[in-house]
RNA sequence: GCGGCGGUCGUCUAGCCUGGACUAGGACGCCGGCCUUCCACGCCGGCAAUCCCGGGUUCAAAUCCCGGCCGCCGCACCA
């Protein structure tokens, strides 16, 4: 134990590269710094952009005829969250001891103390409850406090009017499903459509203290991929229905067994594991992005989540775990069946039909609910306001009615909330073409900020006493160096020369003579350039320069005017080093 | 938010217990120069810390005391 807090670990050395070379560090330190927030410095904002342009290709280039990418504001109006549920949800009832001081979760304790479900109460009804059955403390048993709300939402005001309240947005999710019509339409009703985006959110976690693994403020890479329930396949799946994919199920949860078994997308379809082949395909996808993140297979799990670990819009989570080396198991991205519900819900306390229509190649006999009016009950209980609320009736779409009453639990017609006693609703059998329904979604969604992180941490390897960050080529924030072997002309213009060329290239490219060679060449290492390209004195003669291989330092030589052209190449993984040039005697 | 421990150049650290000789020392790094024909070489010079912030005790505070902030560990929390 003396040991391992006196000897620094993995996440420790990682820390303090990242915050010497300028990869991360907490913000606002000359303040004293405050938890949960970093800024990404030269480095890790290049590297950050590179892995979400690598998600870009996996998940939105891929598939851009049906995938398309949106930005919508990180600033909500409270309606918006109401509807999501968020508010709700996203909020924990909390009681304070008044005696030791300790925090517990409201809920959590009374259910543990009588043993009944005290879920969706107020604040005021759970302090009722303590009251009545004497809860104490179950540390000290002290006193307890009123019950309390702490919610985990940014709270802020829009405009100059104080009850104008918004929120900075907890998910990326919320603006894609507000958005969905518009960006159905614009894309000529296409279905299935995906819409991504990547986003900074805000959750103002009570406690964060993991450093760039838990933040108040993160970027989150997502996928609404929105389809048809009654055609859930996926046309792509026998691209990937052979991948092998490690997988906690909740049947083996339930037993205690936390050991991830070994299925393919095809196996695990079959067995019922996951529900839906969409949903599939995207771990699929996610396994093979974070895999070219430099994390191996078998250092990636996905976590089926349990109903009661699940958030509230989802029927099936799979939590994607990456493991690093302090906290163990991280989650990067979570992959969830949400359903109808965002969109229901949306639909129901917006008021707007967020239903997409399709057509019958001929015409069918489908099962319609329909809602019409309890007249009974409504004339009995509402004698006076009777015919206003009929004629309102009348007046709106019954879809939208119908989801209202789903979502909210009533429908407001004439100034009344009327809930589903005053309705009835029949399945009836109608003859049509075409018919309307709400896309269900699958939502593969990634936290850049521990991606970004994780990949440091598998990048990082020591040989003969030097860090050498072996990050994939084509995300390493830095692509080439160059050097003049020794700071002299003509060896200094060339290099210069060279550099400025792969510059207008378009590579990210460092230019160093300082110092000597074998130290600029560890500089390098250090931030992971993958190529380092030194002009010696045989370049004077014939043009050749030597390539080195930052993870084996090997060396070739090839005429500059092909490493031109063949040194992008290799940094997008279509050449291997060997085909550089001819390798160099030492 | 509670409890324990900690916070000194960019990084790692010496000093703190036992207040004064500290103008806060070193190593690495970084910058400039010399040297150098391939892996943190050597030499010279330089940059860099009002010792986390604020208050107190004292003739005197990096050092002792109190509060705050931040970090680590444990508890709680983590839709």
């Amino acid at each position: 134990m003396l040991k391992a807090l006196s000897e620094k670990d993995l996440y420790e050395k990682i820390v303090e590269l990242a915050v010497r070379r300028g990869f991360f560090w907490q913000s606002y330190e000359i303040y004293g710094g405050v938890a949960g927030f970093v800024d990404l410095g030269p480095l890790g904002s290049i590297l950050k952009k590179n892995i979400e342009n690598k998600w870009r290709q996996w998940f939105i280039l891929k598939h851009q005829d049906f995938i398309v990418e949106i930005e919508s504001p990180a600033i909500m109006p409270k309606a918006v969250l109401e509807a999501s549920g968020h508010l709700e949800h996203f909020t924990d009832p909390i009681v304070e001891c008044l005696r030791c001081g300790r925090k517990f979760r409201a809920d959590h304790l009374i259910e543990d103390a009588i043993g009944k479900s005290v879920e969706g109460l107020t604040p005021h009804q759970l302090t009722e409850i303590i009251k009545e059955n004497n809860i104490k403390c179950p540390s000290c048993s002290g006193q307890l406090s009123e019950v309390r709300t702490f919610s985990l939402l940014f709270r802020t005001t829009i405009g100059p009017y104080s009850e104008n309240v918004g929120f900075i947005r907890p998910e990326a999710a919320q603006g894609m499903f507000v958005a969905f019509k518009r960006v159905y339409d614009s894309m000529r009703g296409r279905m299935p459509l995906g819409i991504g985006q990547i986003g900074k959110v805000g959750r103002n976690e009570i406690s964060p203290r993991q450093g760039v693994i838990r933040l108040r403020e993160f970027t989150i890479m997502e996928v609404e991929f929105f389809f048809d329930p009654e055609k859930p396949k996926c046309p792509f799946i026998s691209e990937v229905e052979n991948d092998e994919i490690r997988l906690i199920t909740a049947e083996n949860k339930l037993k205690g067994i936390k050991e991830p078994i070994t299925v393919t997308i095809k196996g695990a379809l079959e067995k019922g594991y996951i529900v839906n082949e969409w949903l599939a395909y995207f771990m699929a996808l996610a396994q093979k992005f974070v895999r070219e993140l430099g994390i191996p297979f078998n250092k990636q799990v996905f976590e089926d989540k349990l109903p009661h670990e699940r958030a509230h819009y989802s029927s099936q989570t799979f939590d994607q775990l990456v493991k690093v080396s302090r906290w163990g198991w991280i989650e990067v991205a979570g992959h969830s069946y949400r359903g109808d519900y965002d969109l229901s819900r949306h639909m129901g306390f917006s008021g707007k039909d967020l239903t997409v229509y399709k057509q019958f190649s001929e015409s069918q006999e489908v099962l319609v609910e329909e809602i019409s009016l309890n007249h009974e009950v409504l004339e009995r209980s509402y004698p006076e306001e009777y015919r206003k609320i009929v004629n309102a009736f009348s007046k709106r779409d019954k879809n939208i009615m119908l989801a209202e009453l789903k979502a909210k639990g009533y429908i407001e017609l004439a100034g009344k909330r009327l809930g589903p006693e005053f309705f009835k609703i029949a399945k009836v059998k109608k003859v049509v073409k075409g018919k309307r329904f709400i896309p269900h979604v699958v939502e593969p969604s990634f936290g850049a900020e521990r991606l970004l992180y994780a990949t440091l941490e598998y990048a990082y390897t020591v040989k003969n006493g030097r860090v050498i960050l072996r990050l994939p080529r084509d995300i390493a924030p830095i692509s080439l160096a160059v050097f003049p072997l020794v700071s002299k002309e003509p060896l200094v213009s060339i290099a210069k020369e060279i550099y400025e060329n792969f510059k207008k290239e378009g590579l990210r490219v460092i230019y160093d003579e300082s110092g000597n060679i074998g130290r600029r060449y560890a500089r390098a290492d250090e931030i992971g350039v993958p190529l380092a390209i030194t002009v010696d004195y045989q370049t004077v003669k014939d043009n050749t320069v030597t390539i080195r291989n930052r993870d084996t330092w090997e060396q070739v030589r090839a005429p500059i005017k092909e490493a031109y052209v063949k040194i992008p190449e290799y940094l997008r993984y279509r050449l291997e080093f060997k085909d550089l040039g001819v390798p160099l005697k030492k």
